[in-house]
DNA sequence: GTCTATAGTCGGATAGAC
DNA sequence: GTCTATCCGACTATAGAC
């Protein structure tokens, strides 16, 4: 894909900023315009059309979201030598959960976010993109590594589910954010409370893998 | 409050739907009146405009919630007698969450879930009734039932989100549920695909009820 | 590539008949 | 309570100047 131009990148990110408030019809290409210092037109003239920025958002996300996470799959990359052990894979899904918690709650995340959640509730070939791009293959891999520690107890589909009810636990506070404000009373989520999340996820987690590593029922 | 009119019914069922898909600003009148079988000046007429209506939908919302949830609640309100003990606790958390699911993956919960996920997002005073008519006192129900697990180890703070962690391995599946299908190559999710899901789910609960129980840190 | 102008549609609110 | 008519603003798309 070619690099993009500034009036591009701009436009693209005040897209899933705009799409994600409004969706795609209820965003207005003059709003989007203006906020990216350009001109109604050149959106015709970028992306050929309304549709056709929504469909470039949704592969920047993809782009985006698998920059997040980058750090993660870089840091457990080192920790396998030959055959991965459940040891191995269970302090892999500790860094890839405590780093999806620090993703989830910065406010970036939240124009991603809202994006995502309104093409799961109503999907378009948006979706395709952004699940072929980053998220089938972040599920294969939690999934992946669930298997490890289950020593093949779990079969892939099993895993599949399991590595869901992983990811939904830190899922809810950013798709929860108001709830999780107004329930922990907090007025904004810093570095202490990501601490605090962490240990409750990480706690969680250690329950759930020592189950799976043992051989609890599935 | 008053007993609803059957227009109002339906203008409430319609423009939570609407609300939900396109936002207070994305939704027509005048479309909602069309899909309700009424004008769009009875909107006028029953609810003084469309914020009046937006409100109005958010109320309905927290009783629908309060309906859904009230068979968990009297099926539990049986198990105490006298003093709670964690035994107890961890049945009432098992009914709770399985029943959970059962409500979250029905088709009529996609439309209140969009309404409250886009809220969650960008919340208005709609949030607010939404939060004080029932999630606020489903949290703390759960939150209550994690502190008699732990022995009162947890304080009332680290309970409410651990009961977020506990709530997010369910809202997954409704929040997320293109991705549910996809990476569980369902087409549909049907009594089978529940009873899948809650057996995992339930997995997981035991295993962090038990890491409570016993008094793993926190 | 950037910008203006305009055609055509649809939006919410409201007044007022019945 | 139900329905029509109307006002005025905002929207997308597009043609075309520069």
């Amino acid at each position: 894909m070619p690099a993009l131009s500034p009036t591009e990148r701009r436009l693209l990110e005040v897209a899933i900023d705009h799409f994600g408030r409004f969706g795609l019809d209820g965003a207005s290409t003059r709003a989007m315009a203006r906020d990216a210092d350009t001109l109604m037109s050149s959106i015709t003239y970028h992306f050929g059309g309304k549709t056709g920025l929504y469909l470039a958002a949704a592969d920047h996300i993809a782009v985006t979201m698998a920059g997040f996470v980058a750090p993660a799959l870089e840091q457990i990359a080192t920790l396998f030598e030959g055959i991965p052990k459940p040891a191995d894979a269970r302090r892999a899904l500790h860094i890839i959960v405590a780093h999806m918690i620090g993703v989830m709650v910065k406010d970036e995340t939240a124009a991603i976010a809202r994006f995502v959640v309104r093409e799961q509730a109503d999907p378009t070939e948006a979706f395709d993109r952004i699940y072929a791009g980053i998220m089938g293959l972040m599920l294969a891999r939690v999934a992946g590594l669930l298997r490890i520690v289950s020593h093949n107890r779990l079969d892939e589909h099993a895993a599949k589910l399991r590595a869901m009810t992983i990811v939904g636990q830190i899922l809810i506070f950013r798709v929860g954010r108001a709830a999780v404000l107004r329930g922990a009373e907090w007025t904004e989520i810093g570095e202490d409370e990501i601490k605090e999340l962490q240990a409750h996820v990480a706690d969680n987690l250690e329950a759930i893998l020592d189950r799976l590593e043992r051989g609890g029922s599935a």
